[in-house]
DNA sequence: ACCTGAACACCGTTCAAGT
DNA sequence: ACCTGAACACCGTTCAAGT
C-alpha cells in the first residue's frame, strides 16, 4: 500500500488507508504532537478537506491509529499464544514480556496509544473491544494456571489485573524515559521486564518461594 | 491568589502564578485538549502575547504545570510518611493506596502529568527530579521492610519499580475509564488500590502464607 | 462517490510600540 | 519591567464547486 497518490491521477484510490499509514508513519518520527490532519493530507498528496470524505474529524482518525495499534498488540500476543509454550507459568511470563517489548519496540505508538490524543472511547467502540482483547490475553493465562494449581485462589480478573498493571506500569515507566534513573544498571527490556513479571508471579504462586525463578 | 486581573488595571500583579492556575483549572474542567496558552491568558484577563513575558513557550508552561502536579503527589506521599504507621508494611501499602487516590481525585490532572503533553524532561529539570523525588517515598519505605526482614532479600530499587509500576497501571486504567469493563463489581478507589497492593505484597513477603492481608 | 479551492474562526509566536 | 496590538504562518472544519 503506498501513502502518496499519483500524481496526475484526481482518485486516490485507498485514502482512507493511506492516511492511517500516513498518520502512523508521523507519530513515529515526529511525536504525536505535530500530528496534523493537514499535514497527513499532505504527506498522502491529497487537499486539505479530502480526509473529510473518509473521516469524521480528527479525532476519528486518531481513534483508529490507537486502533490498530491494540491490534498489532494483541498480534503479538497472539504470537506467544500460540507458540504453544507448555509451562503456564512460563507463558504467562512471556505474554508479560512481549507486552512491555511491544512498547519499547514502538514506543511512540505506545505513548499514542494510551495517551490523551486519542479520546476515551465508550464501552461499545471497537477501540475499546481491541484493548479488551488484549486483556483477556493475560486473563485466559491466569486461569490456566489457576486451573492447574499454580497460582493461589482468588478472583482470576484482579490478579489479571495485578499482572496487567505491572507490565503496564514499567512499559510506561520506559517509553517516559524515567527507568535508567530509577534502577541502577541499565538492563535489556527483556531482562527487566522478565525481572518484574518474575516478582510478581513469586507472589502469585502457591508454593513457598521460586528463588530459581524470581532471579534467572 | 485570584486569576482574573483587576479590570482597568495595566498590571497584573502575580501573572505568572495566575496562568498556572488558569492553565490548571482548563485541565480539570475541560481537559488537556482544550488548554490554549491563548485561553489560559483570556482567563487572567491579558493579551495572548502576555504569557511570554512569564514562560519560553507553551511547552514551558505545560512543564510548570506537570511540575506543580507531582509536588502536589510528594505532598500526599509525604503525608502517608508522616503518620508515621507503626507496622512498615502497612505504611508501604498505605503509600500505594495514596498514590491512586491522587489519580481518582484528580483524573485529568493525572492523566496531563503522564500524557504527551508534555515533553519528556531531562534528568536535571525539577520535573525530573520531582518524580524521582515521588519514586523516593515507596524506595525508603521498602528498604525499611527489608532491613526488618519483611521483605525478602533483593535489590529494592526493582522491588520498588514493582510496587510503583503496579499502583501506577491500575491508576492508569482508572483515569482511562477501563478498570469497570475489567473486574468485575465497582469498587472504591480504596478497594481496589489495597487488593492490587495487597497481592503485589504477598510476593514480597519472606514467610509463606500471608491469606489474611491479601484479602483482607 | 471522491476530491479541490477558498473561506472562517482559531492557535502559537514575534515584535514594535505603549505604560 | 511588564503589557498591548497587529501581524504571520499554521491548524481544524465547512461548503460550494469541480471530475
Amino acid at each position: 500500500v503506498t501513502i502518496a497518490k499519483p500524481s496526475g491521477k484526481y482518485h486516490h484510490g485507498d485514502l482512507r488507508q493511506a492516511l492511517l499509514l500516513a498518520a502512523k508513519q508521523v507519530i513515529e518520527e515526529q511525536g504525536s504532537k505535530s500530528l496534523t490532519l493537514r499535514g497527513v493530507a499532505r504527506l498522502a498528496g491529497v487537499s486539505p478537506a479530502a480526509p473529510y470524505r473518509h473521516f469524521i474529524d480528527k479525532n476519528q482518525l486518531l481513534t483508529e491509529v490507537a486502533n490498530q495499534g491494540f491490534e498489532e498488540l494483541c498480534d503479538d500476543l497472539a504470537v506467544v499464544q500460540e507458540r504453544g509454550i507448555s509451562d503456564p507459568a512460563r507463558r504467562m511470563q512471556a505474554l508479560g514480556v512481549a507486552y512491555v517489548l511491544f512498547a519499547t519496540k514502538n514506543p511512540a505508538q505506545f505513548r499514542f496509544m494510551f495517551g490523551s490524543d486519542v479520546p476515551v472511547p465508550d464501552p461499545s467502540t471497537s477501540l475499546a473491544q481491541a484493548k479488551q482483547r488484549a486483556f483477556g490475553y493475560l486473563l485466559d493465562s491466569m486461569k490456566e494456571c489457576q486451573r492447574i494449581g499454580l497460582v493461589r485462589e482468588g478472583n482470576a480478573r484482579y490478579f489479571a489485573l495485578c499482572s496487567w498493571s505491572m507490565v503496564h506500569g514499567v512499559a510506561s515507566l520506559y517509553v517516559d524515559g524515567q527507568l535508567p534513573t530509577l534502577v541502577p544498571e541499565p538492563h535489556a527490556p527483556e531482562e527487566i521486564a522478565a525481572l518484574v513479571t518474575a516478582t510478581l508471579w513469586s507472589g502469585l504462586f502457591a508454593a513457598h518461594k521460586q528463588s530459581d525463578r524470581s532471579h534467572g
